[in-house]
RNA sequence: CGGGGCGUAGCGCAGUCCGGCAGCGCACCUGCUUUGGGAGCAGGGGGUCGGAGGUUCGAAUCCUCUCGCCCCGACCA
C-alpha cells in the first residue's frame, strides 16, 4: 500500500478524553475515530488488525473443531423473555421497538439465539456435540464506557456455544477451549494468565477469565505467589485462619459504652483507641432470603459476591436506611450482632477474635468487650475481599494482586437456556433430555487494545507481528530523488510477490515527519532507502522494537527482513 | 443514579469572573526557500462560540431550560 493513497490521518496530539495508552495511540495513528460514547469507526489501519486478530481467532477455533454461524444483531423480546433474562438483564440491554410496537433487543451476547437455532433443528444425540461460533457485532449500553476499543457499548466479540449429551463431553470441551484460547492469545503475542471467575448474569457452574496483565485493567486478579492458584478478585478464596480458638477464662463480659456520632470503622476505632483489627464491622444487606447481617473484621472488606453465593441469593444489595432501622433498631453505624433477630452471616476473621467491639443497635452506642460464639451465634465462611499478601486457599503461599484486561471467557453453562427454552434431545435409551451447553466468548477489539496497551514506548505503538497492520514500512527519504524512489519501488514489489504486507510512505513530507509517523504506526519492520547508502548498494533496517538501525545490501533486503518476520 | 467538571475551527486550548471587532498553536490551501527525527518566511481558507428561550442598544460572556461529553463513586460478560 502506498501511503498517500491510503486514509491514514495520524494526529500529532490525542484528543483530551483518551486517557489510557491504547486509547490516544490508536487515535492518533489513525486506527480508530470517535462516533458517540462508546462507539467507534475502525479506519483503514485499525480495521487491518482487528482482522489479523480475527483470523487468529478463526484457523484456531476451526482447528479445535468448532463451525462458524452468523446471527442476527437484533434479536426478538420472546427468546429474551423465554431465558427470563428480559427483565433481569437490566438498562445493559439496549430494548427498540419496529413498526408494528414489537419489541427488540441489540444483542449482548447471544445464548438465546444459539439455543434456539440449535433447539429447532438438534433432536438426537447422535448429532451432538456441537460448537458453534461467531465473530459479530455487540452492544451493551454501559454505564461508563471508555478507553476507547477496551470498553466499548458497540464492540466485536467472538462468541462460541457447544452444546453436549454429557456433562463429561461438556467439561471435555471446556478444556478443549481452555486449550485453543491459551493457543490464540499467545499468538496475538499477549501476556496473559487464566483466572477462576465468577459467571455473573451468563450464568453457569465453573467459568475461567483470560487476562493480559497491564496496570491500566479494570479487573483485579489475584495469583498466589507459590503454586499456580490465580482468581478474579471477586472469587479469590482466602485461606482460613486455624481455628484454634484462644481460651476463654478471664475475659469480661460486655459492656457498653457511648460513642455519639462515632459511625464508620475509623471514627470508632479512633473514639475508643483501639484498633480496626478489633472492629466487627456489621452490614446489613436485602436478599431474596430476607435481610441478613454480614460480618467482618473492622479492617477488611466483605466480597459480595462470595456473599451472594453462600446465600444462594438471586437478588442482592446493600439495605436502605429503612430498612437498617426497622431491623436493628438504629441509625445506620451502630448496627451489630449481639442480640440481633435476622440471621448473621460472618467471615472467618470475626470467629476468633476476642474483646471485639461492635455496634449496641442502638444510637450512639456500641459495646466492648464482645466475644463471637459466647455473645451470637453466626454462620462463619469466607466472605472478605483479598487483599495483598493474604493466605492462600490452596497452598501455604501468599496472595499477589494484580491488574488485568479481561480478553476472554470461558464457562460451563449447564442447562440454565436450554430447560427454559426448550433444547432437548434423545438419548441412546430415548429419554429426553435438555442439551448441555458451554459457552467461549473473545473481546475481539479489546485484545488489538491490550496488545498496545502491553507493546507502546513514548514514540507510538510496537505491534507484536502476527497483529501487526503491516509486516514492513518503507521510507524514502526523499521522494523527489529518482534513484531513491526507484530502489524503494523494486523493494516494494519484491517483499509483496512474497507475500509481506507493505506499506510504502511516498508522501513529500520531510524524512523527520515519516519518521515520526512510522514509530505512531509501529510496523515492525522499517525499512529506510536513500541516495546516501545507495551509493554504498545498500539500505537501512530497523526493527521498531528495538533500538539502531543495520546497513543491509539492497538483494539481500528481502532475505533479511524474512529472517525478523519469521524467526 | 449521586458528586465534580467541560462544550469556542479537524485536534489542543485562551477569551467567560468584569457584556463591546471571535483569538492562539498544530493541521489544511498557495508561493518561495529547506530536505535523515514532527522546517522557515509570506499569503490564505475555515466558526450558527453545543442547542432553545430570555435580559440588554449590544451576549461566547449574564439568567432559565435543554442536549452532549469527561472525571470520581455506585454498578457491570
Amino acid at each position: 500500500m502506498y501511503l498517500k493513497k491510503m486514509f491514514l490521518p495520524t494526529l500529532k496530539e490525542a484528543p483530551a478524553d483518551a486517557e489510557v495508552a491504547s486509547h490516544r495511540l490508536m487515535m492518533r495513528a489513525g486506527m480508530i475515530r470517535k462516533v458517540a460514547a462508546g462507539v467507534y469507526n475502525l479506519l483503514p489501519l485499525g480495521l487491518r488488525v482487528i482482522h489479523k486478530v480475527e483470523r487468529i481467532v478463526r484457523e484456531e477455533m476451526t482447528g479445535a473443531g468448532a463451525q462458524e454461524v452468523a446471527m442476527p444483531m437484533v434479536l426478538p423480546a420472546e427468546l429474551w423473555k423465554e431465558s427470563g433474562r428480559w427483565d433481569i438483564y437490566g438498562k445493559e440491554l439496549l430494548r427498540l421497538k419496529d413498526r408494528h410496537e414489537r419489541e427488540f433487543c441489540l444483542g449482548p451476547t447471544h445464548e438465546e439465539a444459539i439455543t434456539d437455532m440449535v433447539r429447532r433443528d438438534v433432536r438426537s444425540y447422535r448429532q451432538l456435540p456441537l460448537n458453534l461460533y461467531q465473530i459479530q457485532t455487540k452492544f451493551r449500553d454501559e454505564i461508563r464506557p471508555r478507553f476507547g476499543l477496551m470498553r466499548g457499548r458497540e464492540f466485536i466479540m467472538k462468541d462460541a456455544y457447544s452444546f453436549h449429551a454429557t456433562d463429561e463431553s461438556a467439561e471435555e470441551e471446556y478444556r478443549n477451549m481452555y486449550g485453543t484460547y491459551s493457543r490464540i492469545f499467545e499468538r496475538c503475542g499477549l501476556y496473559f494468565r487464566a483466572v477462576e471467575a465468577e459467571t455473573g448474569p451468563i450464568g453457569g457452574s465453573f467459568s475461567h477469565e483470560f487476562m493480559v496483565l497491564a496496570d491500566t485493567g479494570e479487573d483485579s486478579i489475584v495469583s498466589c505467589n507459590t503454586c499456580s492458584y490465580a482468581a478474579n478478585i471477586e472469587r479469590a478464596g482466602i485461606r482460613p485462619p486455624d481455628g484454634a480458638s484462644l481460651p476463654l477464662t478471664g475475659a469480661k463480659g460486655i459492656e457498653k459504652v457511648s460513642t455519639p456520632g462515632m459511625k464508620t470503622v475509623e471514627e470508632v476505632s479512633g473514639f475508643l483507641n483501639v484498633p480496626p483489627e478489633r472492629l466487627i464491622k456489621t452490614l446489613i444487606y436485602r436478599t431474596g432470603k430476607g435481610v441478613i447481617a454480614a460480618l467482618v473484621r473492622g479492617d477488611f472488606d466483605i466480597n459480595e459476591a462470595k456473599l451472594k453465593r453462600v446465600l444462594g441469593a438471586d437478588t442482592f444489595a446493600l439495605a436502605d436506611e429503612k430498612t437498617v432501622k426497622e431491623m436493628t433498631g438504629a441509625d445506620v453505624g451502630f448496627a451489630g450482632p449481639v442480640g440481633l433477630k435476622i440471621p448473621v452471616y460472618a467471615d472467618f476473621s470475626v470467629r476468633d477474635m476476642r474483646d471485639g467491639v461492635t455496634g449496641a443497635n442502638e444510637k450512639d452506642a456500641h459495646i466492648i468487650n464482645v466475644i463471637p460464639q459466647r455473645d451470637f451465634s453466626a454462620g462463619y465462611g469466607d466472605l472478605r475481599k483479598a487483599r495483598q499478601g493474604d493466605p492462600c486457599p490452596r497452598c501455604a503461599g501468599a496472595l499477589e494482586i494484580k491488574k488485568g484486561i479481561e480478553v476472554g471467557h470461558i464457562f460451563k453453562l449447564g442447562t440454565k437456556y436450554s430447560e427454559a427454552m426448550g433444547a432437548t434431545f434423545l438419548d441412546e435409551k430415548g429419554v429426553e433430555r435438555p442439551v448441555i451447553m458451554g459457552c467461549y466468548g473473545i473481546g475481539i477489539g479489546r485484545c488489538a487494545a491490550a496488545a498496545v496497551e502491553q507493546n507502546h514506548d513514548e514514540n507510538g505503538i510496537i505491534w507484536p507481528i502476527p497483529l501487526a497492520p503491516f509486516h514492513c514500512h518503507i521510507v524514502p527519504v526523499n521522494v523527489n530523488d529518482k534513484d531513491t524512489m526507484k530502489a524503494a519501488e523494486q523493494i516494494y514489489s519484491s517483499l509483496t510477490a512474497k507475500g509481506y504486507e507493505v506499506l510504502l510512505d511516498d508522501r513529500d513530507e520531510r524524512a523527520g515527519v515519516k519518521f515520526k509517523d512510522a514509530d505512531l504506526i509501529g510496523v515492525p519492520v522499517r525499512i529506510t532507502v536513500s541516495s546516501k547508502t545507495l551509493k554504498q548498494g545498500s539500505v537501512e533496517i530497523k526493527e521498531r522494537s528495538k533500538e539502531g538501525a543495520r546497513l543491509v545490501r539492497i538483494e539481500d533486503t528481502v532475505k533479511d527482513v524474512g529472517t525478523l518476520l519469521e524467526g
